[in-house]
DNA sequence: TATTATTGATTGACCAATCAATCAAGAAAA
DNA sequence: TTTTCTTGATTGATTGGTCAATCAATAATA
């Protein structure tokens, strides 16, 4: 059976065992088992592989990390004006493939570990300092330095706290409107400048 | 050493550790001993009381919840006009009891519990409506009702989003900035209304 | 070519630890 | 005595992790 370079085939196909399972526990609280016997293959396989559960978890992590990523390269390539720019980032935080269960439930054990564990909290920063750079690419051309700063970090913000009330309390995930609200803002933000001249 | 009406005080005892575990961990992720060990009596005693472990968590969620709810009321009392209201709002969710770490872990962990369970995403959607509603009882005499109440969405997202940042990315949570921001937000939107008459 | 290491891949069986839940029985109060 | 309160002991189930052994293919050797 052993062929050649089971290794990288073993270790996506765990990964996107990991992904499926947490999305269904909703949390982080999976067993290697599961893991493994849906990836299938055995659980003592994936201790090879990975070491241990939390290293399995948090390679898991960076992979979702990674897609978001490339989501938003994406979604920024061939868009040169700012204000297109940094309507771009906001749609991607917004897209269809963030509101899949798996993702969410992600996050959410992705910030309840944040909490206590150092290499999810830098993960996490990882995330934060990209949106952030996204954001500013557009906002830099359109405000001053320091307004730019501060409306960055609202969009920041109001993307998180709506993404978290849509995925969650609202019923279906209604992307549309809550890109409708930060769009505004980041309007209200620009008018609001230029007639301060 | 049996009492009498020794119930009230053993729950309490008993949600009180269970939110100091909680705020340990991290997460819900806490076992009864470990609660009851807290709480001076024995896990078996726990369960005599509460049933069993999710009933004890559950307990306890609503507990955090009507804390909250305290402290919102506490805020509002006394405070008469509109803008007061809403910044009384607004400072209440940044307040420094916010901030413990016992709360901040109830919460994550609130988010992820009302991924799969029905009661907990009730209760979060208590908070949610208690919330709007508050912040709207300010904004409905400074804005028409659609702009009023777009108002108090982009304040609640907001608020969350900013919690989670403050709570988790940022170093120490600083309140202020945050407090400033979403001020200056609702601020926006109420010059941009009264401009455009 | 035939034979013999050598290595990577993989697993079943097992272990020690942990946990929620139960229960029968003891201690204290009414 | 009856009721309320409380616990130690126990159980049944689960889990992460380890390990020796197997299997298949490849490389080396004769």
């Amino acid at each position: 059976m052993p062929k050649i370079g089971m290794e990288p085939l073993r270790r996506k196909a765990l990964i996107d065992a990991a992904v499926l399972a947490i999305g269904e526990r909703g949390s982080l609280d999976v067993t290697m088992s599961e893991i493994a016997t849906r990836a299938g293959v055995s659980a003592a396989l994936a201790h090879h592989y990975f070491g241990g559960k939390n290293d399995l978890l948090e390679a898991t992590m960076r992979h979702i990390l990674r897609e978001l990523g490339r989501d938003s390269v994406a979604a920024l390539a061939g868009v040169s004006d700012p204000l297109g720019r940094v309507s771009a980032v906001i749609a991607v935080n917004f897209a269809h493939s963030q509101f899949r269960r798996e993702t969410i439930a992600a996050w959410l054990a992705f910030y309840v570990e944040a909490q206590r564990s150092a290499p999810m909290r830098r993960l996490l920063r990882v995330y934060t300092r990209r949106l952030h750079s996204n954001l500013m690419s557009g906002l830099r051309e359109l405000l001053p330095e320091r307004e730019a700063e501060r409306t960055a970090e609202g969009i920041a913000a109001l993307i998180d706290g709506l993404y978290i009330r849509r995925a969650l309390v609202d019923g279906a995930a209604d992307a549309a409107s809550a890109v409708a609200l930060v769009d505004d803002y980041l309007e209200t933000r620009l008018t609001r400048e230029t007639a301060r001249t």
